[in-house]
DNA sequence: GGATAAGTGGGAAAAAGTGGTAAACCCCGC
DNA sequence: GCGGGGTTTACCACTTTTTCCCACTTATCC
């Protein structure tokens, strides 16, 4: 499972270190796609095959889906995990998160984000200051 | 059961002994994550599991929810416990919790808690000075 | 009061993260 | 077809952080 919070920078040859603890359940090759919000996606490439069986089920073929189906795909590349562990993220999702050169990567159960660090530092406040409705959810989820 | 409270201390390299009563139970490596009110929660790895699927089953399409698993993956962490008993906490929770030099780690059944100790002794000090209502709710709970 | 365990602290070794350089490759123009 | 410019990829080196190990102090138990 992928889970914590790390600071790295994206150099200006678009390289990013991807957190030692994310390496060994990545393997050699992950795929990088546009995630929701504006964030960028991180699966491995099993993940990423069952994320791709999803979109192409048949409530996904219909028309008004179509495009989201080709947004996602076009938005989708796999790329190799070189030799120290890092891989090169393309201008496109670059754009599409926003990224500049520090971001944030954050594990999120099956799949792991990008974001841009200021962004990803408001969510998160927003987040932390909703204390009652957290408190309410993580009843629901049974931590209480 | 995990049970009782400890006054241990967070040393300038995040570093914290469990207490001894608890290693037996909590094996060889744990979960630290956000707890509530503030506090930094310490689940075994089977606990963990639990709650880490009780989030996943939680509708994920809708942005709310989005949101809060993020802030609940990313909020944790699994750490192996050193050969002495210790662990590392990771500086967004040391965040989450105010954690400082000196911290209260308390039982609570099936988790540990991790507290900055002023802010511990105060709870404790207001749920204490609370006595009566304590224990009418002790009375409904049929523990008297 | 002595022995044992628990908790705390520091130093050395290893790993992770970052930045830079050199080599290979591709695309163009000549 | 050949050479040059630019881009990309692989490799290497440095710095910082993390991890591991050992030692000391304090507390607990008999």
């Amino acid at each position: 499972m992928l889970i914590g919070e790390f600071a790295h920078s994206l150099d200006d040859k678009n390289r990013l270190s991807l957190p030692a603890k994310f390496r060994q359940e990545m393997g050699k090759k992950v795929v990088l796609a546009r995630g929701l919000d504006r964030s960028v996606a991180i699966f491995t490439v099993k993940e990423w095959g069952k994320i791709a069986e999803k979109l192409s089920d048949s409530s996904m073929l219909q028309a008004d889906n179509r495009n989201f189906n080709r947004f996602m795909f076009s938005g989708a590349v796999e790329v190799t995990i070189d030799s120290i562990g890092r891989v090169l993220v393309p201008d496109f999702l670059k754009e599409w998160g926003n990224l500049g050169a520090r971001v944030a990567i954050i594990g999120v159960q099956n799949r792991a984000e990008i974001w841009n660090e200021n962004v990803w530092r408001e969510r998160k406040t927003a987040v932390e200051n909703q204390a009652e409705a957290l408190a309410e959810k993580l009843g629901q989820a049974g931590i209480i």
